[in-house]
DNA sequence: ACAACGTACAACCATCTGGTTGTATGTTGG
DNA sequence: CCAACATACAACCAGATGGTTGTACGTTGT
């Protein structure tokens, strides 16, 4: 379960490491695509759109339905919700540490109090 | 200006993109950690995790410094949540989607109204 | 003093990446 | 029917990436 997490969020970052992608990503979380139009706002081959879109794709980034000969590429604002939650653990993470911390600091002062009173018993509020 | 933002955001993803880099970042952003006692964490060289590190330390996600011998690493949060805020704005893109799909959702109702009862009175039910 | 430790960096190598061109296949419009 | 269009994919190439080993240098503890 864990491993298959780390391979999914191997593919999302490594999606949006790439400017191109996440500027195609933009559009098409602001509305449909083909993938001819999308190619058309960028200055390389279709070719190399079309393999961005297919990374985007393979991400979960972006869906694509076929209609007709155009392949429409839309945004999946879910798998973006997914990414920012996976930054959220990590800032709880660093929330974790200052808890910690306080609790050291708290520690600390009970400790330097029993130095300084070494023979009061410990009362930790006034 | 929005050059350089997206020079950081290739940093910050394809930071985040390896998988050793996520857990490096998430113990140092748990609380500071040496290079060598991270690189005593991983199954490679303490080479490839100093690499690691620097990649991480480039693109501005942790900060390193120095006591002694050792290279004590923090993780930097403000840095974790410029990345959620990259998504957030992705996600805004999606809700402007959305809106403008109401949008002609409610134009389309007022065609409809116009075409179906074109001397009466519009009215919506019954 | 000096051996062990911690760090940094260079050189090297296999693989991956982001681009190219070319080709095949299905779809559409005149 | 057939030319133009949209897509998909293979083959290729230069450069980046992630790992290795080796070397150099400052710090620490005995």
């Amino acid at each position: 379960m864990t491993e298959n997490d780390e391979d999914r969020a191997d593919a999302w970052f490594h999606a949006l490491s790439d400017r191109t992608r996440r500027d195609i990503l933009r559009r098409v979380l602001a509305g449909e695509h083909s993938v001819s139009s999308l190619a058309r706002s960028y200055d390389m081959s279709f070719a190399a759109v079309q393999k961005h879109v297919a990374v985007l794709e393979r991400a979960g980034l972006l869906t694509k339905r076929r209609q007709g000969r155009e392949a429409l590429a839309n945004g999946d604002v879910e798998a973006v919700r997914s990414v920012g939650a996976m930054l959220t653990e990590l800032e709880a993470l660093w929330r974790g540490r200052i808890s910690r911390m306080d609790e050291l600091f708290a520690e600390q002062r009970q400790q330097q109090d029993q130095q300084q009173t070494p023979h009061d018993p410990p009362h930790t509020n006034g």
